[in-house]
Order: structure tokens, then C-alpha cells, then sequence
DNA sequence: AGCCTGAGCGTAAACGCTTGCACAGACCGA
DNA sequence: TCGGTCTGTGCAAGCGTTTACGCTCAGGCT
């Protein structure tokens, strides 16, 4: 049997009381007995029984991370960035995805998660989405990453400027038709999503360039979906001379579509992503990068803040942004595109 | 203040105890009472305090899944397949990175998770590495992805045969000097890199061709590491005129170094990926294919049985591979390669 | 009729902690 | 000297379940 905290009173002489309160170092404890108590734990190799402390204390001692998704990139990163600050907590991470909605009997997460954890961290779900919304209910601390809400804490980036960003440097270049990759229709509202599509709008109209329905197509945020996109874009009448891709697996779709038409990136059709994935590098795309993992890192640490002081307001972080230009980005040639290799 | 299950059994006129079996659906209860049980517990909406459940049962409800990265492709994959496979069961998914060794104060995670999971799930990490070994000594069922161990499930491919069908691919092409990008030396064994090497090994000597240290560099199993591998090995001597990556990621950066040197993948120098990577299609790389999502839901399969039957022998599992011949293997042409671009 | 079996249910004792409260003694200033 | 505050500690009541055990009652057997 394992050891209880009963034993280990027993053998320090001392109550149940204060072992309990030695080991979490609350005050009050005199530090020689503190020390004894320790030793003893120590010695008969004790682990107080989460079960039991839980049940006694209220607290879940867990935190629950909500995503779309585990495989992708940037959830992947983020999640990691998240775990290596919770590691260091006392908390346990509960991972729970919440998938396409397409897939069928998934557990919604607030009915798996209710009365087992102490606070939520979501990343990049709109708050609205089903399944999320009644986290909200619960009245436990939540941090959110990509989105904001009244009374949560949040950390992200400004989508805003970071597509701002992208677009301003083709304008730059002296890009007039500008393409968007973008992830619309989407199942569920998602916010990068929707300010990237503002940061696009707002760059093109602030030059007085042309906002059109066909200069847009969705690519799903995959790869495939990006080379579906471009495909679509360059069958157009009036293909664009630089695109926007909203990610960079988008965008390396449509860097392999301009090459399957036999058309060269930078050269022929320029291309931005976002991300900043480090397949970017060697793809010679040029991107808005994010630090994902500090996000990650950083949405923890709001959380523990949020736990260790709950009367503490709630803040919002934006982190910094930085373009690399690679080659996928050029000045635009003066004859207008041919679009005879179809 | 939540429900309780007394809330519940005064509600249906029952004991706690009927409530606690009517709702578990353990056997030996009037379906006439567990269905007005049911009815109450949901007009109520009351849910078990895990906390107590636990305590009273003794079991942790939750299971460890204990991998070395989160944010790398393959990781991420595998963790997919496996929440996925959790998420329809009970269990609370807790999530364990051992990451770098060269990481300061990380948790050993038998530390962390002594006491609070009833299972394991460990991703590609040697059953002898610090910090995993001592999970075996709890005594609670094991599933192990990528290695084998006594009394533990498994599951996982052949990655010899996978190494020695990609290294089969090249002799086939008429190549002789076959390079390869491989892991170590590493931190920590690694088995797939391990039976990979082993698989390389096998082939060549099958086909009396050279073993030789010179045609081996170490890639990290990263990218950047693939990429310095490459060039390492086209600085030497005579370069091979093929090379097997023991995964995508590596052999991607390969494939940027033969660019860098002015050198066509497949036409002059061979390459092999291995993984599966959505990349390779689009880098027109050759590899092998694992199934990975579907490698961590049949772990988590394996560990739900070892749970549900504690008395059943664990089972190995192995997943079938298979190859996708893309660009970057070809023919070795007849003339020696030609090293004088650097 | 008497006995046995099993289904359905209740009683109450755990499970292993945390924490409010009480209390003894030390120390201090008036 | 006497209250008062503070520190260190113990007592014991929970926390909300699960489950061993026992009871009742119906039905079937001899």
C-alpha cells in the first residue's frame, strides 16, 4: 500500500495537520519541523494523493487546453509552449481537441471538462463557438489565445497589421492586383481569420486599389487548399500579380501551383505568408512571423497569474511581429501577366 | 454550491448508492430506477465529482501520454491519433514533454505523475531513458509506441524493413554510394533511429556495397541539421550519389542543400525521405510512409484494453509502410558525380 | 410448506487529504 | 502583573464518491 499522509505524521511526530502544511510550504510552520517532515517524506518516498488533496481542497489542480487542432503547426507549437511553463507548475495539462465538426460523437469539452479543472486556455477558438461558449459559465479563469472577451485574458498579435504588413510591402513593390488566400468560408468564426482579412482590405484600400471578390479564394488552411486556391486564382480573367496567403502552408499550396503552371514566385507572381514555419526559409518565402511558441508560453503564464490572483484584472497581450522577405516577393514586372500557359 | 449525488438520490427517491450504479451503468439496478436516476442527474445537471470518484475508487481516470516534442510533425501526429481514441473514452488525457535533456529543471514526469494516471503512453522514447524508466516500477499498464518491452503493449512499424526498403529503392536505381542522414549521435536511444540505421546497414551489405562512416552525417532528425548533413557530405571525398534521410524533415533540408549547390535532386543526387510528411509531396520527394495518426490511436486502443482487462497479454502491434517513388529518385547516371562546384 | 437463490436496494465505512477553530506558550508593552 | 498579539501546533469535521455487506422480497424448487 502507499503511503499516506498519516505515516508520515506518525513517523515525524508530528499532526496530519502540519505535514500537510509543511509539504505545500504554507506558514506558520516552524522551519525545523518543516524540515523534519521533508526529510521524512523524502526518506519514505511520499506523494500526497491528488485525488484526496483535490477532493479536500476544491481545486482540480488541472488546466484544460482547448484547440481546433493537435497536428498542425502552429497548434502543435503553441501547445508546446504552453506545456513547458505548465511543466513547471504544480498543474496538470488536460489536452482536449475539439476537431472538425464534421467528426461525429466528439464529447463536447465543457461536459468532459466540467468540475475537473481550474481554468481554461483556448487557442484561437472564437468564443462563440459551440462547445467553447459554455466554458464561460463555469466562472473559472480563462486565457485565450488569438481572441479577446470581456473579463479573459488574452494574448495574441495584431492580425490587423501583421496582414496590413504583408499586403503594404506588394503595394511596395508595385503590386496592384493583389490576390487573398484566405481560410472562408470557415465552419467557425476564427478570428486571425477575420482581422487578416480586415489587415488585407484596409492595406488595398488605403492605395485605392481594387477590392474584388475574384482576387480572393479560399484555401482552407492547408496546403492542398492553397494550391487549390492559386489554381483558381490564375484561371481567372484577371489573375493577380501578388497574393496574400493568410497562412504559410497556404501559401507553399500556391507556390507549388505557380511552378506546376510553369510560373516562377518572385518573378512571375509574388507571394506572403504568415507564420513564420520554418519550412518558409526553405521554400524562399517571404512571411509575417509570429513568435508561436512564446504565445503558447505566455497564455500559460497569464492563466497561473489568473489562478495565484483571482481578484487580478485581466490583461491583454499583443506580441511583436516581424516580416522576412525572401525571394517569393519581387518588384513587379511592367508587362502585364500572361496568362497563356492555361 | 454544484450538485451532489445525495442531491440526486433524494431527487429520485433512491439511495446514493443506487445513484452512483445507476449512473456508472453497473449491473443490478431496476432499469425502471436507472432510467429516472438518469432523468434526474440530467434535469439537474449534475456531474460526478471526479475528485471524489477517484478518491473512493482509487483509480486515477486519467492516462499520461509522455513524448519527447510536442511541436515536431511526427509528435503532433501521433498525439492527434491519440487524443482522438481518448477523447471517446473517459479518460483525461494528461500530457507529459520530456524534452531536451539540455532543459533545465524539467520534472521528471514518474514525478509529476506518480499517483494521478492509471496508464502510460510513451512516444519514441527508449524505455531506458532517465525519467521514463522509473514509470515501470509503478506497475500500471504501459503502451509504447516506436519500442518494444517486456510486458508492456506496443505498437509501431518495421522501421528496419522501412529503412531497408527506401535504401532497396536506390541500389535498385544503380546506385552505389548511398549516403545517409541519420540521428545520432543522440541524447538519448532513440529505436527508430536505431533500427533505421540497422535497415541501412542490412541493405547494403545484402548488396555488397560500402558501409562507411564517410557516408554518414547526423541530421537531429531537424531541417537545418538535415541541411548541414548534406553539405557535410557533399565536402567529402566522394560524395555519395544517393542519400536515405531517416525522415522527411531532414531529408528536406538535404534537398535545400543539393539546391545550394547548384545540384538537382533525383537527377543528381538521389533522396530519400521517411515519414510521410505533407511536404514531400510537394518538395516531389520520395519516402517512405508511415501511418502515424493511426499509430497513436492504436496505442491508445492497446492501453484502453490493457486497462478494461488487466489480465489480457499485452499485444504488438505493427503497421504496415509503404513507399511513394516521387522526383527526387532517379536512375544514377552513368558518369561519376562531379564535385566541383564547391 | 419450507428452503434457496438472486435481483434490487440501502447503510455506512472507507478513501486521504485540507482547513477552521482552538489552544498553549512565548513575547511584549503598559 | 496582566491582558494582548503572534507563532506553532493539534483536533476533527468535512470533501463527494464507491463499495462491502446485509437486508427484503419474489419466485422456483423440493
Amino acid at each position: 500500500m502507499a503511503m499516506t499522509i498519516r505515516d508520515i505524521a506518525r513517523e515525524a511526530g508530528v499532526s496530519t495537520a502540519t505535514v500537510s502544511r509543511a509539504l505545500r510550504g504554507l506558514p506558520n510552520v516552524d522551519p525545523v519541523t518543516r524540515e523534519r517532515v521533508r526529510q521524512v517524506a523524502e526518506r519514505l518516498d511520499y506523494v500526497v494523493s491528488p485525488a484526496a488533496s483535490r477532493l479536500a481542497s476544491g481545486r482540480a489542480g488541472s488546466i484544460a487546453v482547448i484547440t481546433p487542432y493537435i497536428a498542425r503547426w502552429y497548434f502543435g507549437r503553441v501547445l508546446s509552449g504552453i506545456e513547458k511553463v505548465l511543466q513547471a507548475s504544480e498543474l496538470d495539462l488536460l489536452l482536449s481537441s475539439i476537431g472538425d465538426p464534421s467528426e461525429t460523437h466528439r464529447v463536447p469539452p465543457h461536459r468532459k471538462l466540467r468540475r475537473r479543472v481550474d481554468g481554461f486556455l483556448v487557442i484561437s477558438l472564437s468564443t462563440e463557438t459551440e462547445g467553447v461558449s459554455e466554458i464561460f459559465e463555469a466562472d473559472l479563469p480563462v486565457a485565450l489565445i488569438d481572441t479577446e472577451r470581456e473579463g479573459c485574458w488574452s494574448v495574441g498579435i495584431d492580425d490587423v497589421a501583421g496582414a496590413r504588413m504583408a499586403v503594404q510591402h506588394l503595394i511596395n513593390l508595385g503590386h496592384e492586383r493583389i490576390g487573398l488566400i484566405s481560410g472562408r468560408p470557415l465552419p467557425t468564426p476564427f478570428r486571425p481569420e477575420e482581422n487578416r482579412w480586415i489587415g488585407y482590405r484596409d492595406a488595398l484600400l488605403d492605395a485605392s486599389l481594387a477590392v474584388e471578390p475574384d482576387l480572393e479564394a479560399c484555401g482552407h488552411f492547408t496546403i492542398e487548399g492553397g494550391e487549390r486556391a492559386m489554381t483558381t486564382m490564375l484561371a481567372r480573367p484577371h489573375p493577380p500579380t501578388a497574393v496574400f496567403a493568410m497562412s504559410d502552408e497556404m501559401a507553399f499550396g500556391a507556390l507549388r501551383s505557380l511552378r506546376a503552371h510553369g510560373l516562377q514566385p518572385g518573378r512571375d507572381v509574388s507571394v506572403v505568408g504568415f507564420d513564420g514555419h520554418e519550412m518558409s526559409e526553405h521554400l524562399d518565402l517571404t512571411t509575417i512571423v509570429q513568435p508561436v511558441e512564446e504565445i503558447g508560453a505566455r497564455a500559460a503564464q497569464s492563466l497561473l497569474e489568473a489562478l495565484d490572483h483571482p481578484t487580478r484584472d485581466p490583461q491583454q497581450v499583443t506580441l511583436p511581429l516581424s516580416m522576412v522577405v525572401r525571394g517569393s516577393t519581387a518588384l513587379r514586372r511592367s508587362r502585364t501577366h500572361d496568362d497563356g500557359d492555361r
